[in-house]
DNA sequence: CGGCATTGAGTTGTGCGCAACTCAATTGCG
DNA sequence: CGCAATTGAGTTGCGCACAACTCAATGCCG
């Protein structure tokens, strides 16, 4: 759609083209996730639990809801991984004294602590990308558009 | 490194900024993970089972050492996922002869045949986007160089 | 030629992501 | 007020990703 007709690209190509751009959106995110998991091993942390963290180092305590909102993650992935926060006793989880639907999570003085270790990581991140901080941004807010516009698209069909 | 005097980024700032693009990242995975879902919902396919057939319509017959190759996956992830596209109809698998320690996969006239339909999600999923031609090139090139860099950054610490 | 390292596929175990579901608490509406 | 709909956590089941492992086939080197 809307591209000039020197080249009118057939379905072939457009197979080949997607299986492209999906397999470097895929291989990247892996990729990423691969140099995490080296750094967050000193840490003990997985990739997904570190976002978690994250979060909640920002934010101090806050409602499983809310923390799934920041990271697009629902109850079924959040509930069993903050199961293994609270063993690995960097967080602490009660059940909300206003709402006893909404469990609150909050860190321990250990979870707080690891905040001082955890902020070589993105140091060490940035090192390996070779992105600058432009470069970075730059991505960052072409990622955002893309899922702007599926988490638009998708809905709809349900 | 490399940046301005201007405004020195406290630890606290690459924190943050970390789980904003590492946020990113992830949400835009999932997202079109979320779209090519509902799209790949009439051609039986998972996403990953999708992006293992666009490998195999493009070159036909594969060792399975060869499709990881292509897509970054090792053989704990490529077994199974073969012996369900082969439980499906879709794929063959039979040991090669001239080295009985390879399998090669290839398509059935079934899997085959799910090529003619399955040209119609690169369009779909591109009207979801909204992204142009031009876009996703930048995109996939910027992608290309982060995966590179990243894989060049890991292995060494093995 | 014999034996050892390497290679390719497969299995096992753990954690993540998501759909579909349950259950209790809360909200809202007649 | 009372009851149905909604909301928030949690559970279950399935598929994927990856580490660590097994096993057989191959390659290599003395």
């Amino acid at each position: 759609m809307t591209e000039k007709p020197t080249e009118p690209l057939t379905d072939q190509d457009f197979l080949r083209l997607d299986g492209q751009i999906c397999f470097a959106l895929n291989a990247a995110t892996r990729a990423v996730g691969g140099l995490y998991r080296v750094v967050l091993k000193d840490l003990g942390l997985t990739y997904p639990q570190y976002l978690v963290m994250l979060v909640l180092w920002e934010h101090g305590e806050l409602p499983v809801k809310q923390i799934g909102r920041h990271l697009r993650l629902d109850s079924g992935t959040l509930s069993p991984l903050l199961k293994r926060l609270e063993a690995a006793g960097l967080v602490a989880r009660e059940r909300s004294t206003e709402d006893e639907r909404s469990v609150h999570a909050r860190l321990t003085a250990e979870g707080a602590a690891l905040r001082d270790r955890a902020v070589e990581v993105p140091r060490r991140i940035a090192a390996a990308t070779g992105f600058d901080l432009a470069e970075i941004h730059d991505l960052h807010a072409r990622l955002g558009r893309l899922t702007a516009a599926l988490d638009a698209a998708v809905p709809p069909e349900a």
